[in-house]
DNA sequence: GGTGAAATTCTGGGCCC
DNA sequence: GGGCCCAGAATTTCACC
């Protein structure tokens, strides 16, 4: 269920996407509050669940992590709960693998790896299909990065006017 | 090329990671340093580019981002650079495209797209596919997210001993 | 939601190793 | 070069209205 949202409480989270050690008091100039009541306003999204965490981000190269991959991965058809929950469990407590998520398709899982090298990514995939859960991978090795926002939210989508509006959208 | 880190260095990125929004003098504490030489620390850090940005997570459900799909996309085997330059700028603009890597193997584009409906993703995906540069798209829609770390580090692989390392890899 | 104030933190300068 | 101590400025985080 979605939380209810007023546009400060938007631009607040806008804000802090894009700079997430703003400080209140910049925060209440941009949204017309003052610093403690922007203040009021966070923590009432922090206790709500709807800020998760603040984080940094850092140049992957620059810290000796030059390769991403996806990893699309087949399950057996049949298999036990215990073996998916090692799979599962596996990647929790992989910190290389980044992402994982149970996909439909042709695939049962999609996840997104990062490593040192080719080498760290090939034992990586070796450990995977070791697991009695995991049939088959295939993997894809991204040449080139065009775009890696990491941000949750597409905030407030702005331009609603030139594009074909779907109309009879009452979500 | 990789930057000089050392274990001081990593044990602050770490703590960024985990907590955007950490304290100098906290830091110093983790770390055996007074707060001014770890607010030295990150400025060069900051300087070098090792750090990018600081930005905050939210939990996608509580905005009213139901949908989490990822997408291969192929492209025409003739193109030109300007068709491929479009392509790239609509995936720049797309606030709704989070991810985009220029991948190897059968696919040419490997997409990570989060939209409120899975209508807005159907009419997202009607206009990537309008792009004179797309001649195919394969989407996968998440049905779980068991992971979503968002983490660029791995951090300190620490566990070095049980793993088969790989001998004469000299990189 | 605002105001005002105390506790904490940021951030720069100067100094030492 | 890197770290420490110190101090003014800014911020966080409380009161209470």
């Amino acid at each position: 269920m979605s939380i209810e949202l007023d546009d400060i409480d938007l631009k607040i989270l806008q804000s802090l996407q894009e700079d997430g050690r703003i400080s209140h008091a910049a925060l209440g100039k941009a949204v017309g509050l003052t610093g403690p009541s922007v203040y009021a306003r966070i923590l009432r999204l922090e206790r709500e669940g709807v800020i998760k965490r603040y984080t940094t981000f850092f140049d992957p190269d620059k810290i000796g992590q030059h390769v991403v991959a996806f990893v699309r991965v087949t399950t057996r058809t049949a298999f036990s709960d215990a073996e998916q929950e090692g799979f599962e469990q596996f990647v929790m407590k992989e910190p290389q693998i980044l992402e994982c998520h149970d996909v439909d398709g042709e695939d049962s899982y999609i996840l997104k790896i990062r490593t040192s090298s080719p080498q760290t990514l090939r034992q990586l995939l070796k450990e995977l299909r070791m697991l009695p859960f995991v049939a088959r991978t295939v993997t894809s090795i991204a040449l080139a990065t065009i775009k890696e926002s990491g941000l949750t939210i597409p905030l407030p989508s702005p331009i609603e006017g030139p594009g074909p509006t779907e109309p009879g959208n009452t979500t």
